[in-house]
DNA sequence: ATTTCCTTTTACGTTAACGTCAATTAGTTG
DNA sequence: CAACTAATTGACGTTAACGTAAAAGGAAAT
């Protein structure tokens, strides 16, 4: 069965993050689990979207970012207007992740670079005093 | 000539921040530039470190990472075993960025996945619409 | 029925990364 | 020398992203 439904501590504990987080996100409309009474329930799609939010944190973006990502997923498809607009925003975030993987990979070439010339360094020692 | 000194405010300008932004920087140890009595003096070594830093926090990265990251070109290359700290520090640090590119990957691939299905979703609405 | 456990809402506290403002000082221009 | 202009330190304010604690409710086990 794909309908297995979560309490928020068995989804807080899955995700390593604490209730208040995700409550926190469903404060700021990332997240509506369904309601039983007052108690929220979270299902397999409430699980993935969480999943993406945790991911988008680790990259270092804003939760106000990564609200806009995901509300390319939920434009209105009967909306050509809503669907074009939807579209630009969306190739624009595309042409900024491309700049961003861009900039860490310069980042990584230099630490890449950095340790070669630490390397180096520590070899030569090596020689110097392996002649002592 | 390539010791030309710049004050803060020129700085601040050039890299399109805040004096108070660079002041804070250096309150952290990020940055540590020249004094000609009280005021601050920043050379091209400096403002490289600074275009560093801003990069960095562009990326997502705390400023606390940042340090770590500049600190690993601050090592003592007469100390072995420093730099072969260093060393272990640097390539763990790789390999977050490493991951952290595989991530980025990911999510551009959703996205252009995304933007292919409301382009076709868009098309069809089109063929619809020209055949009323 | 009472205790236990999990949940809910409300609300105040905390940290990072600055913004903003005030008071002071140092250099220079009319 | 008075009046700007740009710099400095100090201090309090602000926002995002939660942490933490208190009060109250419901269901289940003893």
């Amino acid at each position: 069965m794909d309908n297995y439904q979560y309490s928020i501590a068995e989804l807080a504990q899955m995700m390593d993050v604490t209730t208040r987080t995700i409550r926190y996100y469903e404060e700021l409309g990332l997240i509506a689990p369904e309601r039983k009474g007052s108690v929220r329930l979270y299902n397999e799609g409430d699980r993935v979207r969480l999943k993406l939010i945790l991911r988008g944190r680790r990259l270092g973006f804003s939760l106000q970012e990564i609200e806009e990502m995901l509300s390319l997923y939920d434009a209105d498809p009967t909306e050509v207007k809503q669907l074009q607009e939807v579209i630009r925003r969306g190739d624009q975030k595309i042409k900024e992740i491309e700049d961003q993987i861009k900039d860490l990979q310069a980042v990584h070439g230099e630490l890449i670079e950095l340790r070669a010339k630490l390397n180096k360094t520590l070899q030569e020692k090596w020689k110097g005093e392996s002649s002592k």
